[in-house]
DNA sequence: CTAAACTTAGAACCTGGTACTAATATGTAG
DNA sequence: CTACATATTAGTACCAGGTTCTAAGTTTAG
């Protein structure tokens, strides 16, 4: 069998099972030891328990990510109707444990948060949003975000908002908002009490 | 200390890390290697290469598809650079809790995080994203998301992908994501060595 | 004081490798 | 055919992160 052949094959038996030996890929491939060992080097495929490492780091990130906060941020400064400011600092569980550059949702959760936020009304909740992720926004940097109040429509109905954030003096994230909002009403059968925003 | 309360600091010291090596056990509670390995042969706690493994197998099983990455909702399928599709139940901590509505940014992170999933590429990151909550969505229900690659550009650079969510039959939100994305392998740093790491 | 419980030490061994050297096939071009 | 290149195999030394076992101290409680 051919090198090229048998590397395709080695590739494809431990795509389909990762937690195989060398010992075990001799057996299947019918070469020595020293040979698979030599392929998975020109392949760049590590060593098991360096795959197993890998994968657990992986699924471990998972685990940690889940709990995506109530509101994203700190707020800092709030004139309803008008502005507002947040600060969020990058922390690990919000990165890929990869490269260390922060997961798209942290970003626009934060300034999600504080288009709804800004918004003085019973129930504030974003219909549709225009975004860009103008610059990745890497582990331990500090985001603040800023929202402008853009148009109100009436006691009920619509609100544009605009929020750019910020590391430094770049800007690394950019959004128009519309946030449905409703001083009264219900939809169905959410009840609407006082403003739930934290 | 007592042996009581040092077996209770490193229950906790592995739990919120279990990438900790005896060694480095023995440096934070000051005993031994072998008073290390006693205890944890006490507790229970297998080797650290053994949790790595169980980690890898579980999550290996959970999603058999290979890189599913960090993820908000469980994908339930994925056909690399074609589609994908996610589930996401909406609790108690996704919710306003005065009307039981989920928060945007939860309804997003499961689409911006399925919409980098299905890039199979080393690095992909949500470059921007043009969205639209379709209706509130409440607690308890289901979402489910799929995902379409529209456009892919070369081996580096854009992909355009479609995400849609829904809940039972109806649509609930809709997003279209440009994702960047690269294949690259960086040999500037750590190539194949072990040498990064917590 | 003494026995049980706890702690530490050390050596042998294990797995699943890496790194390196060297010998032996198997081609392939001149 | 020879010479050189590539591919393959073999073997040794070494590594991390352990397990297993034996044995010797050190507390501590009765």
């Amino acid at each position: 069998m051919p090198k090229k052949e048998r590397q395709q094959q080695l590739l494809q038996i431990i795509e389909e099972n990762p937690f195989v030996t060398d010992r075990e890929l001799t057996r299947q491939l019918k070469v020595s030891i020293q040979t698979i060992r030599l392929d998975r080097m020109e392949l760049g495929i590590p060593e098991l328990r360096e795959r197993m490492k890998q994968m657990a780091e992986h699924s471990y990130d998972q685990v940690r990510s889940l709990p995506v906060d109530e509101v994203v941020g700190d707020i800092v400064d709030l004139q309803l109707d008008k502005s507002g400011i947040s600060i969020f600092e990058i922390r690990g569980e919000h990165v890929f444990s990869r490269n260390g550059i922060a997961r798209g949702h942290y970003v626009f959760a934060q300034a999600n948060s504080l288009a709804v936020a800004v918004i003085n009304a019973e129930i504030a909740l974003t219909a549709s949003a225009d975004i860009r992720f103008v610059r990745m926004v890497r582990l331990g940097e500090k985001c603040i975000s800023k929202a402008y109040v853009r148009s109100l429509t009436g006691r009920k109905g619509k609100a544009e908002v605009d929020v750019f954030t910020y590391v430094g003096e770049e800007m690394v994230f950019q959004g128009h908002f519309v946030v449905y909002r409703s001083v009264n009403e219900e939809y169905s059968e959410g009840v609407s009490r006082s403003a739930d925003r934290h």
